[in-house]
DNA sequence: AATTTAGTTCTGTAAATTTTGAACTAACAG
DNA sequence: CTGTTAGTTCAAAATTTACAGAACTAAATT
């Protein structure tokens, strides 16, 4: 398989985009390449050549985006290669967890008011209408999920 | 001032927390303190003190953290201290932004789908429909957040 | 039994990031 | 006009991280 320009070049911006959230860069461009891949499923030789990294390199990113989630792979008997593909099934979910990580912020600042004393009114009272304002975002995005669901079927 | 065991811990924890967005650490521990400090206005020496950090750390963070939002200052007449303090005003709006940033890779994969052949049809409609989706987000997000501000009228 | 395949694991190193320390500046104070 | 305060800036040190290369393993092949 050969890669376009264009291809190439969206590799790197979702890798990019990818290592904004605190991905190590060859996983992100793993991650890219899996994106524009016409081929969905892809071997540990075919990764390492077309994004020219070391076989310990891919080893090791293959192996934490199988375990953190985005990657996954099946095999075929008779065939001893394992052929790496994105985990579309879990999109919708993955995306949920990390709204759920933004809003997870709250908890600090529960604990943050509980430490802080009555002085510094006009604070606390910003601090907990924030916490009031996350807990309604916590209660709210689940029914805005399901609404998605309902109206897909 | 001096802070409780308690407090120090917090400060780690909301420091880790700004790490994981990107935040260098000292950074994050100023967001940390600035969050726990019971006084809400902070000096330039202050922080230094409390989370002892050399100057030149403590002047590029606060400058990085005054850049890019969730840090202010005052002053008072007569007074050539700077006092340093979280911007509280736009908490919502800088969360807001967050669930934005996420949502933007609907560009990216709107790119990916028009370099993609029309081979393999399930990839491909998986993700049609999760640009879908993150279409319906980011159609939705505002509306949530405007219901949230009808709410507190 | 030797070789090939499909990876894994273990240093070593290059690169990037973060922080310090020291010298500097600009404003004000005595 | 000398000293002090409130920072800033720069070079160098320390830390962290990501990656390559080489040696290794376990299964299959010849």
């Amino acid at each position: 398989m050969i890669l376009s320009e264009q291809k190439k070049a969206l590799i790197e911006k979702i890798g990019i985009f990818y290592e904004k959230l605190g991905m190590q860069p060859a996983a992100g461009r793993i991650m890219g390449l899996m994106f524009v891949s016409d081929r969905p499923e892809l071997t540990f030789d075919e990764i390492r050549e077309l994004l020219n990294i070391s076989k310990s390199a891919t080893s090791t990113a293959l192996n934490l985006l199988i375990e953190t989630g985005p990657v996954e792979y099946i095999t075929f008997a008779g065939d001893r290669k394992r052929y790496f593909k994105l985990k579309t099934s879990n999109w919708r979910d993955a995306l949920a967890q990390r709204f759920n990580n933004i809003i997870s912020f709250k908890t600090l600042l529960q604990e943050v008011m509980e430490t802080r004393s009555d002085k510094s009114t006009e604070f606390n009272s910003c601090l907990e209408e924030f916490i009031d304002f996350l807990e309604y975002l916590q209660q709210e995005l689940p029914s805005l999920l399901k609404k998605w669901e309902e109206s897909r079927k």
